[in-house]
DNA sequence: ATTAAGAACTTAATTGATTAAGAAAGACCG
DNA sequence: CGGTCTTTCTTAATCAATTAAGTTCTTAAT
């Protein structure tokens, strides 16, 4: 069975290839009978089509949207804020009738040239860290191209929220309820798999340009707060993970004294946290105020945490992207708000109480 | 700004085309310089590396795999079960150094033609009801084809578990539990939006071939338990979310006399039933059994459920696709396994104490 | 009868690459 | 010095379509 192309079929009628073509394409540039004969010819061929790949190469267009995403595909799947920003940047793509094409990143040593070969018209770009070759293959394809929350790329449209504020606004939160002795969980700051305390240095040579700022963001609240940024305790994680929550928040609470409220970065990790608590016998929010971030997998859980709006903006990208891209405006910042909820509470007056 | 092809850049250097085809897919076979000189014009140009579309063309392979799925993609990425097969999928793709090509289906009248331009080496279809015609888009298509749940298409493989078998466990379970009074909950029968009580009629003709055996099992095991089906009420939802399995919930136990144990569809659905029972102040598993189904939102609720090897199959989807496809088995059954957690108990002795 | 319009196809250029096979030139060897 | 290898590039076929412009042929109007 050797392929079937337009030239087949055209060849068995005795009629141009030109003539098959229109059949499929434009069905009224041909007489009806030769239309049906065409139809049946290929069917009877078992022809498959017009080949999209050519049909693509002629019309300069590839009917799909990329998508980058800084981990892993199953990684991305098990993030919620992820899987909130896909649902609509999907929607946006559904609308235009085009496919969303997630892309692998090159993983490890093993060269993947899948930025390179990705036949798509646009790329959206996730959360990558500083400096990732990825990022540079995607800007060399010169497609329009919008990222979203990092990195910042000059030219191009960006997506994210005022990451220092909304941090600001979460630790703020916290610090009016009367808490001092604070401590930190976050993840997502380096690439290289480290878990453990992490000093200011570390933290500032955060790889992730978006957790580096909201970061930034906490210890401004807290120095504004007349805090000591050096002395709050900051663990690092490597994996978003309720498990990994869990472990820091075993480490914070281990720590003497025992922080009265704890910083997250992400919902799940305040997830885990919630859990070291109950681990540990800990009333929340008698004894310990946890907040979350992102507003991804709070509700359930009752957690206080900074609210964004990751659909708009996956519509957005999605729209951005769609409509020609670069036009768009420089930085596009989403609004975010606190939402409290009963995860956090005025400290303990005798906290230490045995 | 012209478009730039390697000829763009050939006639610039006055050498072939396929020289600088050379320089970018087989640098050996070009001398060092005139491969440095390539490049620097390729940049000076702004040359966007070689085509994909193109390439792909000339390569005969799009590097992608379809993925069609049967609701719109805002709500597949909102089922923790299509996630669980995605991360599967996803990985397995990763693995492969390919794409996951998305594709939107046709939604209600606007005619797309996703599936007929996607350009993809394979497809992995999922969850599409009996006769839908993307299907047979997709079949047109000639391409290796997996489908996954539903619905069973002869000569392609399959894969799914036994839907009977695994939903007669399920109700099994509960009847050996003493329950006698059975209410049923199930999503994803029809696809017409339909939400209300569904008589054996309408039962039976569900156009989701999984969904309709998985009734088909409840119905076997509660006969086998002396239980007259026609009188087990049966309520429908059109929309797997955890609001309409509470409200499922709520007429199911609004029902005199009231159901004892609630036989349920999805786990999502399982949490919405909790929900109403929290609503009415029934004590669970005391006064209700619930069970859920798959094993993707239970853990943490502490539902009884079915486990599902949703990552594995989506693993094993994947590697079926890019091994050249139709060679694997027909069918492709993955292990159940029942999974005893808090939400089931023996009935109450006296069940409708006030 | 003549001409214009319309319908139904065909011609041929175009989309942007890859790659086997061939050619020209220099290197190496006896 | 003649022959054989290499290296380095070129030629030309190929992948599978789309579509503007041109050619017939028929039909209708003047």
């Amino acid at each position: 069975m050797a392929k079937v192309t337009l030239q087949t079929i055209a060849d068995r009628l005795g009629v141009s290839r030109a003539t098959v073509s229109y059949a499929f394409s434009r069905p009224d540039q041909l007489s009806d009978g030769l239309r049906r004969r065409i139809m049946e010819v290929a069917d009877e061929l078992g022809y498959a089509g017009p080949n999209p790949t050519a049909r693509s190469l002629r019309l300069g267009r590839a009917g799909a949207l990329g998508l980058l995403f800084s981990e892993t595909l199953a990684y991305a799947f098990a993030d919620p804020y992820a899987i909130g920003f896909f649902q609509g940047l999907a929607t946006a793509a559904e609308d235009a009738g085009v496919g969303l094409l997630i892309l692998p990143l090159p993983h490890g040593d093993r060269r993947s040239d899948t930025v390179r070969d990705a036949v798509v018209d646009a790329f959206c770009v996730m959360s990558l860290p500083d400096g990732h070759p990825a990022l540079a293959e995607v800007l060399g394809r010169k497609l329009p191209v919008v990222v979203v929350d990092e990195p910042y790329v000059p030219g191009h449209p960006f997506l994210g929220i005022d990451e220092p504020a909304a941090a600001a606004t979460a630790a703020r939160h916290v610090l009016e309820l009367g808490h001092r002795r604070i401590g930190v969980a976050m993840v997502g700051l380096h690439d290289d798999g480290h878990t453990g305390w992490a000093d200011p240095a570390r933290q500032e040579g955060a790889v992730f340009e978006a957790m580096r700022r909201r970061r930034a963001g906490y210890q401004l609240a807290c120095e504004e707060a007349g805090i000591d940024w050096a002395g709050v305790p900051f663990y690092e994680v490597a994996r978003n993970s309720r498990e990994a929550g869990r472990r820091a928040g075993h480490a914070l609470l281990g720590r003497e004294p025992r922080p009265t409220a704890i910083l997250t970065n992400t919902d799940v990790l305040a997830l885990g946290v919630l859990d070291a608590a109950a681990d540990l016998g800990l009333e929340v929010p008698g004894e310990l105020s946890v907040m979350g971030f992102s507003d991804s997998a709070a509700e359930e859980a009752g957690l206080t945490t900074i609210r964004q709006a990751k659909q708009e903006m996956g519509a957005a990208a999605g729209r951005l992207l769609l409509s020609g891209g670069a036009a768009g405006p420089e930085r596009l910042l989403f609004p975010y708000e606190l939402v409290v909820r009963a995860s956090t509470a005025a400290p303990p007056l005798r906290p230490d109480r045995p």
